[in-house]
DNA sequence: TCCGAAAAAGAAAGCGTTTTCATGGCGTGC
DNA sequence: GCACGCCATGAAAACGCTTTCTTTTTCGGA
């Protein structure tokens, strides 16, 4: 294999001794002119950053972070980059990593089957940290590679593995509102909760606090108030199709497992003729930017996607300067939004 | 500074010397058993991938990168991860990446004034390749900062760097295709045109697009039949209530810069109580999933959002791996998406 | 049975930083 | 005016890996 000319990695290939050369001092001194700069003189740390601004120099990071024994470097895998939900949580992470100097190395779960691939060995060799949120199947597949070493912090799962941090919201908070909002208008025999999946997580939660608010209200709550699918319009679609061929859709209410869910059945009740808020009131969850957009614009409890980023983020930092802190469990509010769909 | 135990990095720290002692070979025999497995015997090679598993190894990518001169990581800067658009394009990028073996360093324009930061400055150490989508304003920065060895492609920009590769939407295509359809049942002069901020580079082509296809009709165009604002909800809501209270929207067209500026025009009409489509047709731009959740159903020329974003990548990976490869221009076809929202 | 070539394995030289340790120059306190 | 200590700098080791360059082993053919 032919050998490459010797300076030639990107950024011109100019490395350290270049600029050494270049300032007349030793490589010593231009690292300590980068790094910890009050140990220099202030005449000779002119002279560098005058050679290093001639040569255009770029330190190597990968060099750095083989000295150094870390980059700055956080791993961030999402079950997929799907829609405005992933895209906001990705936003207030990358907000934060840039606040905090790191780098944000993304990666979708969706393409092969949650277990990592050599990419994403790779990449546990890179990164300092890595914040992990994935659906519940998978989590098994993952806690076999994870490694105690490597910080790590779990969005949005009930994790209770040693030294790994998570992130949750605190779903009980909004759905409780959200089922007083309902439930103040709507008998409870006319109220539904129609979920994600019934093995997630937030899900569950929800449901289960949902299920609270009926009883609360001296209902017997009636199975088929509850219906679990999947975090899509479609699901959504067919919920309210079946329900409306099945018993009719009036005064009726429905808390949806996210914003998707909630689309799908005010379009599927629109299309049959079931007027929103009218006949059926409707709250989503989540609260992404698309609910400000429909018409009549959702009800949604929201969720601070874009704190949960930040959030993550942060904790990932502050565990990767100090691996001896312990464990923390942070939980961030919900709080319902009330628009047209829902209002009376 | 303690200096740290001797093996830890993360993944437990142990090194390819714990393997090669684990496994009673050299070094370079497991450097070897990694990455070109048919010059060692089938048994040695074994003994290593045994020690390997037992010992949990993953090696390290900083020393990787460091010795091959080049790591496997492509930075991807956006204007800003926000909503539909950008997260398609980012699903795209990461899973030809993926495909590829190659990480995504991800990291948003918005937070500081499109000059590159310190932060940037770590990443140009870091990656190969860097896909760069900007708004016009601040190219002019980065061409400074961008270094000519760095291989890059631009997205969505009319770019004619040397060695810098792009890729492009074919505008004129879908905009073509809209036009057409627009104008089959609605007379030249009551089409509008409302698109993003006026110096971006999609914008104007498709409004030059527009304009063309009005001309080919015979139709003197008046300049009023054309608007430029951002890429927003808001704006379009804006033109649109404009556009009512001043003249009124009676049996016309609008062609849209993007699905949201649509949609904005979409909702002001509704409130207004101009039925879409009926008094007003309605053609977005991009197609993105929002188009099919709104009542009526939006039409749209589809971008290839996906497409792009794995063009990007390969693209890339391409002049990573072949620098004197001569730059490259793709151009992804657009296609007109017929809806409720202009079907007459 | 032995020779020579090909295959397999090892030794060691980098890759570009950071950081420890060593060194020389200088100012300060007596 | 002298010793001491501090400060600015340089020399060199270490980080973990890849890749030459060597050395050792194996094996086929005479």
């Amino acid at each position: 294999m032919r050998r490459l000319k010797a300076n030639s990695m990107s950024k011109g290939g100019t490395s350290i001794q270049d600029v050494a050369r270049e300032a007349k001092v030793s490589i010593a001194t231009v690292s300590r002119v980068l790094n910890q700069p009050d140990l220099v003189t202030a005449e000779t740390a002119g002279r560098v950053r005058d050679a290093i601004k001639l040569l255009g120099y770029v330190p190597n990071a990968y060099a750095q972070g083989l000295s150094r024994r870390h980059g700055k470097v956080l791993g961030i895998v999402l079950p997929d980059i799907y829609g405005e939900f992933y895209s906001e949580l990705l936003r207030g992470a990358d907000g934060e990593a840039r606040r905090l100097g790191f780098h944000l190395l993304v990666s979708s779960d969706a393409h092969d089957h949650g277990s990592p691939t050599r990419t994403e060995n790779l990449a546990f060799g890179l990164i300092d940290g890595l914040a992990l949120m994935m659906t519940e199947p998978n989590m098994e597949l993952w806690r076999e590679t994870l490694d105690a070493a490597l910080p790590t912090v779990v969005l949005d799962a009930d994790i209770n593995e040693p030294g790994v941090d998570s992130v949750v919201v605190d779903n009980a908070m909004g759905t409780h509102e959200a089922a007083e909002h309902l439930l103040e208008k709507t008998p409870a025999s006319n109220c539904f909760f129609v979920g994600g999946p019934r093995e997630n997580f937030d899900t569950a939660q929800r449901a289960e606090e949902f299920r609270k608010a009926l009883i609360a209200k001296g209902h017997a709550v009636k199975e088929d108030q509850f219906a679990f699918g999947e975090y899509s319009v479609d699901w959504g679609r067919r919920w309210a199709a079946d329900r409306i061929k099945s018993g009719g859709l009036k005064n009726a209410a429905v808390l949806a497992g996210n914003d998707e869910i909630a689309l799908g059945i005010m379009q599927a009740a629109q299309d049959a003729g079931v007027g929103v808020p009218k006949d059926l009131r409707i709250v989503g969850f989540d609260d992404t930017r698309i609910a400000t957009i429909v018409r009549p614009a959702l009800s949604a409890v929201r969720v601070p996607l874009l704190d949960i980023g930040a959030a993550v983020v942060r904790l990932l930092v502050e565990r990767v300067g100090n691996s001896e802190k312990p464990a923390t469990r942070e939980k961030l509010p919900t709080k319902l939004i009330v628009r047209e769909s829902s209002r009376v």
